[in-house]
DNA sequence: CTGAAAGCGCTTACAG
DNA sequence: CTGAAAGCGCTTACAG
């Protein structure tokens, strides 16, 4: 900045100010300054800035997983977000690695951004505790920490299964089939709970079938068990915890000679474009990321702009129904059955 | 950290001291800071040391989609390899947008990361040129820009055209298809001169299928096209020039009626985990993102450490072939065929 | 409208 | 082994 200062024949403040508030400066000084700015090529030193400055236009967002296309669909509504508010978004992938994660956290709390949006697969509390206590603003999403010191932003993950359900319910199926591991993970947890109260409100019946992953691979093991129960029990309509495993689902049925959804419907949760390929379309719920996302910083703008009035809250987004033809078929569905 | 000297009673430069060469310091009084330090939560201003050091351990990865796995699997890559080196990787998603991509790089110029990784989608001419021109080094990633300035790391697209089309040669395949769009991208051109190597070495036949969108909606104009070829001239094998046409190119051959691979063997290129669920599983060419983040991370480290000595350099990271039933069947694939 | 000066939070020779 | 002081590159009242 010295060096534009002395090209343009002027003084350090006053280039800084060209930079900063370039009303103030008469334009023939203005012009001469953005010419040695762009002779030089200089490029000013935000680490400087924002330590003089005390402010720094940047959040940091901390994702457990990149693999898993909610979280880049958060990172994208949240970057478009960020934009609108004139901030950076930065990225960190702790790749499932709680340790990773906490070194992420750290280093935006070092690197003094604004804020930081953090997506955490367990219980993040030493990390967000670690950060708290020096007053940055953290929003924790896809998550229910349970934390009155931070905004949340959720999926109503409950919704999701009690959407679910109901679709079914709605096509006329009458013995519905969850297929879910342990209830070690929230959204399982809380589909589990949406599906059972639909079934429980229709009246009809749930059979759950436990497997031990969540991904395609656990198909072969879900369908054994359903081939396992006294055919007056097998259900006619399963819904599977996980897209990945509504598709392993899928494709053990063919194996099995079964046609969906002519023989039996299915469908998955969480409109995961890795089960897209499918030979049969899945039907899914869409858990809105991008809108996650952009919910989040939003509140954390919120905060950073008014941290004295500011009330943490917590958001909770709506899934939607996809409906594909592993449910209805080909033809469109029909919108009231039964 | 004057906070943290006063509590332990000492001076700054002593804290500092701690801080960054704790063996010069005594071990009493290093333990008394350390406390102080925990009491107080003190986390160092990172913007405030490397102003003062003159020196970031950060590298700053600008992607252009994270929808598509090999980039996120690139940045997998290059975090490992940059934890392991001591640096810490930054992410920004420019999301298939030039000019926020050109954002992203003045925004880790301005934070004077201690250099820059771009994965583009097309040539980022100017951008790397502002941020050459200051001296930042930058390792230009799966993209050749035939700049003599920059590390760069590639995949061997040729060869992977050359592997995909060599492996259904090698399969009794004696006219092959292949499905790409114009050669506007650089991996559709080079596979595609990979693709005609193998064939002309072999004596085969060619039947080049154009089509303008390369994900699964692909599928079925290319299908259209293979019908539409006179009974003498169809093809035998197809290789599509990414794993989502190869995906939709299965699924339309599927809704005509046709068996895969019995009627007609079919691959993609990517190895992208988007297609991995159809009802065929499908034959691929792996390229190897997390080698190409590691390596570019490397070249990156070098340039950085020694900026004298180094000398950019083109890495070629090889691709595999990944054989799997849409090629082979479900038996295990022969080795030698015809 | 422009400049001189203090200060942001740290590091690093240099003395002691 | 520890401290005083200069300096990193910028911003921002405050004068003029």
């Amino acid at each position: 900045m010295a060096d534009v200062a002395a090209r343009a024949g002027v003084s350090l403040g006053t280039v800084s100010h060209v930079l900063n508030h370039p009303e103030r400066v008469k334009e023939s000084t203005r012009l001469r300054v953005q010419d040695a700015i762009d002779a030089l090529g200089f490029v000013r030193n935000a680490q400087a800035r924002s330590l003089a400055a005390g402010e720094n236009r940047t959040i940091g967002l901390v994702l457990v997983d990149l693999g898993n296309t909610l979280f880049v669909d958060i990172a994208r509504g949240a970057q478009q977000e960020a934009t609108a508010c004139g901030m950076t978004l930065l990225l960190a992938n702790s790749d499932n690695d709680d340790a990773l994660q906490d070194v992420h956290l750290d280093f935006f709390e070092g690197a003094r951004v604004s804020g930081i949006l953090l997506a955490p697969m367990t219980d993040p509390r030493t990390g967000v505790d670690r950060v708290r206590r020096r007053g940055t603003p953290v929003v924790v999403l896809n998550y229910d920490a349970g934390r009155p010191d931070c905004c949340t932003v959720l999926v109503d993950n409950e919704r999701a299964g009690h959407l679910a359900a109901r679709h079914m319910i709605d096509l006329g199926h009458r013995r519905l089939a969850f297929v879910a591991g342990r209830d070690h993970l929230q959204p399982v947890r809380d589909r589990r709970r949406g599906v059972r109260r639909a079934v429980a409100d229709a009246g009809v019946e749930l059979v759950e079938i436990p497997v031990g992953d969540l991904s395609a691979r656990g198909g072969p093991a879900a369908v054994a068990q359903l081939a396992a129960l006294p055919a007056g029990r097998r259900p006619d309509a399963v819904i599977a915890v996980t897209d990945l495993l509504g598709l392993g689902v899928v494709q053990e049925l063919g194996r099995a000679g079964l046609a969906v959804p002519g023989d039996i419907a299915v469908m998955g949760c969480d409109y995961d474009k890795r089960a897209w390929g499918g030979s049969v379309p899945l039907t899914s719920v869409r858990m809105p990321g991008e809108e996650v996302g952009a919910a989040a910083v939003r509140l954390l703008v919120d905060e950073v702009s008014a941290p004295g009035l500011h009330r943490h809250e917590t958001v909770v987004v709506p899934p939607s129904l996809v409906v594909r033809e592993s449910s209805a078929g080909r033809a469109p569905a029909p919108t009231d059955v039964g």
